[in-house]
DNA sequence: TAGTGGTCTAGACCACGTT
DNA sequence: ACGTGGTCTAGACCACTAA
């Protein structure tokens, strides 16, 4: 994005002299609507990606950077400080900022709320079984924060890659949220729909656990009875903290597993 | 941490005249180490946790804030953007800063790493089976970013809780990262052992699946052969992006599932 | 139009880790 | 002692939202 390097007008480059380890350039456009922390921590972060920015290199201390490119030390701290949130960079008092030397590549940008099945070519498809308001269950209820007995939607779903079965999904909604058509729920993902309808997914709590098959169950995924099974429950939030969904599923153990990652809070 | 109040000398305090929705007060201690951001993020998460700021309510602009707290409003903002960050607030432009109306009343805080089972009184116990160093396997020497043949500490430990079997995990460490005494093991967690020893934990990447116990394992965990198993691998890198551990474990399904929450990336 | 958060500047002093 | 990041200030202008 604005990849576009604006031409250099007038000013000229004062000779360098210094052949520091990682003299890398990098410029901001000023005109752009790009806040500029934004551009510079995008230009480091591709740096990063492709190499020119060595693993355990130093960035030069931030002074000297945001005076090569004409910003101000704020400006290039929260550029920085956005990369170390992300886990790219290090800090260390007396020494410099340090790009990590991470042996897994990029072990960051993941567990963006499993889309998972939508993801990487796994030509997904979904059989809506069930796609109907109830009143709600205690334990519905309680996920929701909504009153016992008042109306959820309940939707029950089959998901298949490849041909074949490989979870049963069910999920309770606060009604009216967003409108919930069956063609559109086979041809895309819930939380996609969700976002397409301007709600802002915030987090999730989620529980993981497994058990064996009974024989519905392993009729219903092509599995045999007594099969281990992962089983999920999730609510899930947006940006107000308002709960938009609850679901319990259940995945034949034989064909998926969670990945994700785990960041320590501060 | 520093939760001595300094006494307040002279400072008289100013007639509060405008009764806002929340006219809430806070306080920072100018002499304190603790930065006054931080202070002030704490006052607010408390006022938050204790129901004295309602969800839904506004903060009150930050500039009139800064003014009444006698600090600039770059330092307010980082106060309140790191309660942002930690879910617990809302900004909207030409709105304002809202609480989040969770109906989890702290939906944060958690996946510290999962001391699990150290936590929340479950009188835990552990086992130390094995506790040697030995050439890498592939598996290993790729998931710790080592080669392959070169040393590693390999550890095997039985968790019970209330006397019952629950967890067999089995660990491979970098050799001489931290000492690993059998005693200690036994007392206290690993990921204990390695913050004690200045380590600082910053992010895991897990999978999580489930299979039927073997025979062996059975016999291990108490279960019957065929009973569904939680399995769990994982690599934990520290600050600096080195890994430092690499862990395969399996949990009894019947005792234990993974509780955690997913932020979604900005 | 008025009020909010979003961004940015050009300084300052301090605490810490290295040397 | 020196250099680094950590914190803080007192302003400024802009973009977005609501009334």
């Amino acid at each position: 994005m604005s990849e576009f390097p604006e031409i250099e007008t007038g000013g000229y480059a004062p000779p360098v002299s210094k052949a520091e380890s990682a003299p890398l350039e990098f410029e901001v456009d000023r005109s752009s609507p790009v806040p500029l922390y934004y551009q510079l921590a995008q230009q480091l972060e591709g740096a990063i990606e492709h190499g020119r920015l060595a693993p355990g290199s130093l960035l030069g201390n931030e002074i000297e950077l945001a005076g090569r490119l004409g910003l101000s030390r704020p400006t290039v701290r929260q550029a920085i400080q956005s990369l170390v949130d992300k886990g790219l960079l290090v800090r260390r008092r007396g020494v410099g900022t340090q790009v990590v030397h991470s042996q897994v590549k990029r072990p960051l940008e993941l567990s963006s709320l499993f889309d998972d099945l939508q993801a990487a070519g796994q030509s997904p498809a979904t059989q809506v079984l069930r796609n109907e308001t109830e009143p709600a269950t205690a334990q519905v209820a309680a996920a929701l924060g909504i009153a016992e007995g008042s109306d959820v939607v309940v939707l029950q779903r089959l998901r298949f890659t490849h041909g074949e079965p490989m979870a049963h999904m069910c999920n309770y909604l606060p009604p009216g949220l967003i409108p919930l058509d069956n063609a559109k729920l086979e041809s895309t993902g819930l939380y996609r729909m969700m976002r397409a309808a301007g709600i802002t997914l915030h987090s999730a709590r989620q529980s993981v656990g497994a058990r064996c098959a009974t024989e519905a169950e392993g009729e219903l995924l092509a599995e045999e009875p007594g099969a281990a099974l992962l089983t999920m429950s999730r609510t899930t939030y947006d940006d107000t903290g308002r709960a938009v969904e609850y679901g319990t599923h259940i995945y034949r153990a034989s064909r998926y597993a969670f990945e994700f990652q785990l960041l320590v809070r501060a």
